[in-house]
DNA sequence: CCCTGATTCGC
DNA sequence: GCGAATCAGG
């Protein structure tokens, strides 16, 4: 996958918005989070604003003749990324978050990066069903993702991750 | 276990 | 320049 202009741009974008490595990699496709963060080195627009990364790294495991010691023990993990990517119109969308328009666009922060949901009511909710809450709870069209959960909880893989990961984030010990 | 960013280094 | 592997940490 090429970096083009565009691909740089929202990068530059979603990383600024303070979006995590993996879910800019998810939204931009193609590409591990490693090679954003990659990029965003590169491109010396690491430390989001703050967290003065204190040269501290040194460590460095031998590089030559060691290594081969990496078994294999468990089996992947398989847990699909799913997301769902902006099909069509995604002409424009280059240079319009420049500043300069204070007009509050709010263009509605849905699921920047939420993939799919069934959208099912609570009747149909079952053992299996992801319970996470979609849409508001005081209108009459709520209802829930129903995406299968795996073994891992009341929701499904990716409504997990929202719901508990967002942490990590204050470390600021670097 | 999951995740995060940071760094290094072979390509 | 790129990104996988690795590291360190929450």
């Amino acid at each position: 996958m090429n970096w083009t202009d565009e691909r740089v741009e929202q990068l530059k974008k979603l990383w600024a918005e303070g979006l995590s490595a993996s879910q800019i990699a998810a939204q931009l496709g193609g590409v591990s989070r490693n090679a954003v963060i990659g990029k965003v080195h590169r491109l010396k627009l690491s430390g989001r604003g703050k967290t003065t990364s204190t040269q501290t790294r040194s460590k460095k495991v031998n590089t030559s003749a060691s290594g081969s010691h990496r078994s294999a023990g468990s089996l992947g993990h398989m847990s699909s990324r799913v997301v769902n990517r902006s099909v069509g119109a995604t002409a424009l969308q280059t240079e319009y978050s420049t500043d300069l328009v204070t007009h509050t666009v709010t263009k509605t922060v849905t699921d920047v990066v939420v993939p799919i949901s069934r959208r099912l009511e609570l009747v149909q909710l079952s053992e299996r069903t992801c319970k996470w809450p979609v849409g508001d709870p005081l209108q009459p069209d709520f209802n829930f993702c129903g995406n299968d959960v795996g073994e891992s909880g009341p929701y499904c893989t990716y409504h997990s991750r929202l719901a508990y990961q967002p942490a990590s984030d204050r470390r600021r010990i670097r």
